[in-house]
RNA sequence: GUGGCUGUAGUUCAAUUGGUUAGAGCACUGGAUUGUGGUUCCAGAUGUUGCGGGUUCAAGUCCCGUCAGUCACCCCA
C-alpha cells in the first residue's frame, strides 16, 4: 500500500517541527505584547472579491479559489491585510485609535515552490492604524527589530532596509518623469539588487526612453544616503519624514539595524509612503519581513479615511535563518516527571502518584505496559523527563520513593508523602 | 508558466561507471541487563531502486515519457 503524499508546498509538523514553530510563535507573541499590540484573527477563507478588489483580477491565478455550494466565489486567504482592512472598515469610527493589532495567520498561495516559499505558511502581521505621523512608522520598525532580537538575532544577522514610495514619486516627478511611467520605473528598480549594473541601466533606459531623464533618474537611484539626495533637488517632505524616522530609530536605540536603501520597492503593492524590508546580513535569502505605509486601503474597502502602517514576517525564511544560526532550542520535556514502578507494583502504584502530580499541574507519565526498570528509564529519556520517581520494592516497605535527577544522575530517597513538596521545590 | 539538477530501506547516503544474491551509518525492535537511562556490545526486520515504456545476452546505472522533490527565472500581496 502506497503512503499518500501531502499536497505540494505543504508541511507536516511532527512534534519536533511543532516545537520549533511554537518557539517562534511564542517569541512573536511576547514581542507583540511587549509593544502593546492585541491579537486578532479572521476567517481562513474570504470572498474572492476581497482580494481581487485590492490586487486586481490577475491575483486569482496565484491563490486557492473555488465556488462553494451556494455558488459564491471563495478564496483561501493569501494575506492578512485585506481582512484587517475589512474589519477596521466595518467598525468605522467606533474603533479607538490608534489600533495596534497583531495576528499570526495561516496563509495559502498557489505558487511554484522554491527556497523560502511554500504554498501554506504562517506570517506574523503587526499593524498600527489611525496615526498619520512618521512616529507610527518608527514604532512599528522598532517593534519589527525587537521581534528579531527576541528570537535571538542581532545586527550581525539582519538589517532593515528603508525607503519611501512617496520619496521616489516626488523625486521622479520633480525631475520631469511622466506620472504614467512611475509604475514601470518601480518595476525595474525592484530588480536593482538582482541585476548586474549594465543590465539594470539598459532596462531603465528602455523603460524611460528620454536619455536626459534617464540620466537624471539613474543618478537618483545611485544615491546611497539621504544627504546625497537632499543635494540633488528641492526640499521634499518625504526626505524630511525619512530623516525624522532615522532620528526616531536612533532614540529607540536601534539605529545600527536601519539603513536607507532606495532599492526597496515592495513589489507593486498598495504602499503609499515609507516601505521597508528586513534582510539577512549576507542577503542570501528572500526577505525575512516587509512592510510599509498603506494610507488608502481602509478607505478603499469603504471605511473611514484611516492612515495605516504594518509589516508581515513569514515563518519559512525566518526558520531557515534561525536554524542556520542554531538558536532553535531542542524540544522541551514531554513530561517533567516519569513514574517508574517495579513490576510487582504495576500499575496501581504508579497511577495514584501520577494523578497526584497531574492534579498539581506537574506533567507526569508512566509506562502503560509492564517493563523492566531499565526499560522504564529509557522511556523516561524518550519523554525528556527531568526526574524519575521509582516506586515499589524496598522503598515501598519503608513508605518511601526514590527520585533520580536525570541530568546529574544522582538519587535521593524521600518519604512518599513528601514527594509533591520535594518536586515543587526542585522543578 | 519557463528552464537546470535529483529520485535506491523509515531517514541520510553507497553500489568498482552496463555485469552474478543492491550495501552501510543513523533510527527502530529484541537481547547482554528481573532495582536505574544517556555511552558500549550482539542480534533482527525493512526494497517492485518513484512509476511506465524502450535499448541490451544483461539496466539502480543508458534512452523516452510521466510523477515527485529541489533550485533559479516570472511573480512575490
Amino acid at each position: 500500500m502506497e503512503i499518500p503524499q501531502p499536497p505540494k508546498g505543504t508541511r507536516d509538523f511532527y512534534p519536533v517541527q511543532m516545537a520549533e514553530r511554537e518557539q517562534i510563535f511564542a517569541s512573536w507573541k511576547k514581542s507583540c505584547i511587549k509593544y502593546g499590540f492585541e491579537e486578532f484573527d479572521a476567517p481562513q477563507f474570504e470572498h474572492l472579491s476581497l482580494f481581487t478588489q485590492k490586487s486586481g483580477p490577475e491575483i486569482e491565478k496565484q491563490l486557492y479559489s473555488f465556488m462553494d455550494k451556494g455558488e459564491r466565489m471563495i478564496a483561501l486567504r493569501p494575506e492578512m491585510t485585506p481582512s484587517l482592512a475589512r474589519m477596521v472598515a466595518t467598525q468605522g469610527a467606533n474603533l479607538p485609535k490608534p489600533v495596534r493589532w497583531f495576528s499570526i495567520p495561516r496563509l495559502f498561495r498557489y505558487e511554484k515552490m522554491q527556497k523560502g516559499r511554500l504554498r501554506e505558511f504562517f506570517q506574523l502581521n503587526m499593524d498600527i492604524l489611525g496615526i498619520e505621523d512618521v512616529s507610527a512608522d518608527a514604532e512599528l520598525i522598532a517593534a519589527a527589530i525587537d521581534m528579531m532580537r527576541d528570537l535571538g538575532c542581532d545586527e550581525s544577522d539582519f538589517t532593515v532596509h528603508i525607503s519611501s514610495r512617496k520619496l521616489l514619486e516626488e523625486l521622479f516627478l520633480a525631475h520631469g518623469a511622466p506620472a504614467e511611467k512611475l509604475m514601470d520605473i518601480y518595476g525595474v528598480l525592484d530588480k536593482k539588487h538582482k541585476l548586474p549594473a549594465e543590465v539594470f541601466s539598459a532596462e531603465l533606459a528602455s523603460v524611460i526612453g528620454d536619455p536626459v531623464l534617464c540620466d537624471a533618474i539613474a543618478k537618483i537611484l545611485a544615491a546611497t544616503s539621504l544627504d546625497e539626495l537632499s543635494t540633488m533637488g528641492p526640499d521634499l517632505k518625504s526626505v524630511t519624514d525619512l530623516n525624522r524616522l532615522f532620528v526616531l530609530l536612533k532614540t529607540y536605540g536601534v539605529q545600527e539595524y536601519a539603513v536607507f536603501d532606495i532599492g526597496v520597492i515592495r513589489g507593486l503593492a498598495y504602499y503609499t509612503g515609507i516601505v521597508f524590508e528586513i534582510f539577512d546580513k549576507k542577503r542570501a535569502m528572500r526577505a525575512i519581513a516587509g512592510g510599509g505605509r498603506y494610507d488608502n486601503l481602509v478607505k478603499q474597502y469603504g471605511g473611514p479615511d484611516t492612515p495605516a502602517v504594518g509589516f508581515a514576517a513569514g515563518d519559512v525564511v525566518l526558520a531557515d535563518l534561525l536554524r542556520e544560526k542554531g538558536v532553535l532550542k531542542p524540544q522541551p520535556p514531554r513530561s517533567l516527571v516519569y513514574i517508574a514502578c517495579l513490576e510487582d507494583h504495576y500499575p496501581e502504584g504508579a497511577i495514584s502518584l501520577v494523578q497526584q502530580l497531574r492534579n498539581n499541574d506537574i506533567s507526569a507519565e508512566f509506562s502503560l505496559k509492564p517493563l523492566a526498570l531499565g526499560k522504564q528509564f529509557k522511556l523516561a529519556n524518550a519523554a525528556r523527563a527531568l526526574y524519575v520517581v521509582v516506586t515499589g520494592g524496598d522503598e515501598e516497605t519503608r513508605g518511601c520513593v526514590s527520585i533520580k535527577d536525570m541530568t546529574s544522575g544522582e538519587s535521593v530517597e524521600i518519604k512518599k508523602e513528601d514527594l509533591l513538596k520535594w518536586l515543587k521545590e526542585h522543578i
